[in-house]
DNA sequence: ATTAATTTTGCAACACTGTTGCATAGTTGT
DNA sequence: ACAACTATGCAACAGTGTTGCAAAATTAAT
């Protein structure tokens, strides 16, 4: 695990910290989306508000994590499979968020539908984000 | 003009103020979305902060505007269509961002597609968000 | 038209989120 | 072990949104 966390960041071009580890590891344990105030929470008080923020924009410039855009306006951030690089994300994926746990999940599977646009729209960008109930919650 | 804003607020049993009828006449002038900003700059001094952020709320309560998720996670209000009422919008519609001009369109008549989750996830609302070039910024 | 009941507004104060500058501490390559 | 570089912590700040409360405006009743 902390190689693999350390091979991630050496991949990236990024200098080993203990904040950087430390943060990737949440990523890697989490099975939903963290948004800034769950890496908070699971800290404590290793390190500063501000090396989170700076950590988490680090790690969405090199590919490593994606933001979720969310109906709740609220910034969350998910692990990037392994194609994402540095200024070129691949997250033409669904995401999902529970209305009863809160977890938001990555549908990597689920690709975003096309959609017929009126004339001289031009897409660049979809962002789909489905709630309702997850699987654990749904029974 | 006037006297439309007046029945819509009547019809939604609120009292008739000044800042609820000049910030309607914001949104009926208004092409596409706004921000709490955008009517903060558009209305100078006139009103307080904090009634923007109140009329905002009352007016998504009633069902007379509603909010639109954005990739940048920043809030935007648009007009709902008639048939919104209170606690029940009807706006499975999709929403557009121009990334040249920034202007945030409803399109009316492009529904979310269907899309097939994985078992024993529920849908119960789907936002689809689009961004690129507006047919003004596309030629 | 006055009045009383109700609702809305402005103000102040506050919490939360996110950003920046700068000195200090930690990391990397030699 | 050292120098060059990079990341961190701290403080300060801007922006966004909420709440309590007294004053003002609106509504409904006389
Ligand atoms: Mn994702
Ligand atoms: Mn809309
Ligand atoms: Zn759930
Ligand atoms: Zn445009």
């Amino acid at each position: 695990m902390q190689e693999r966390i350390v091979d991630l960041l050496k991949k990236n071009h990024l200098s080993v910290t203990e904040s950087r580890k430390k943060i990737l590891h949440h990523f890697l344990d989490a099975n939903g989306a963290l948004a800034h105030a769950d890496i908070e929470s699971r800290s404590g008080t290793e390190f500063d508000r501000v090396t989170i923020y700076r950590t988490l924009q680090t790690f969405v410039e090199k590919g490593i994590i994606h933001t979720i855009p969310t109906a709740d306006n609220s910034v969350r951030y998910a692990l990037c499979k392994d194609e994402c690089s540095a200024g070129h994300h691949h997250d033409d994926h669904v995401h999902f968020m529970c209305d009863n746990c809160g977890t938001t999940y990555c549908l990597d599977h689920v690709t975003v539908p096309k959609v017929a646009l009126p004339d001289g729209f031009k897409a660049i960008q979809k962002d789909l984000v489905v709630s309702g109930l997850c699987n654990k919650c749904s029974q």
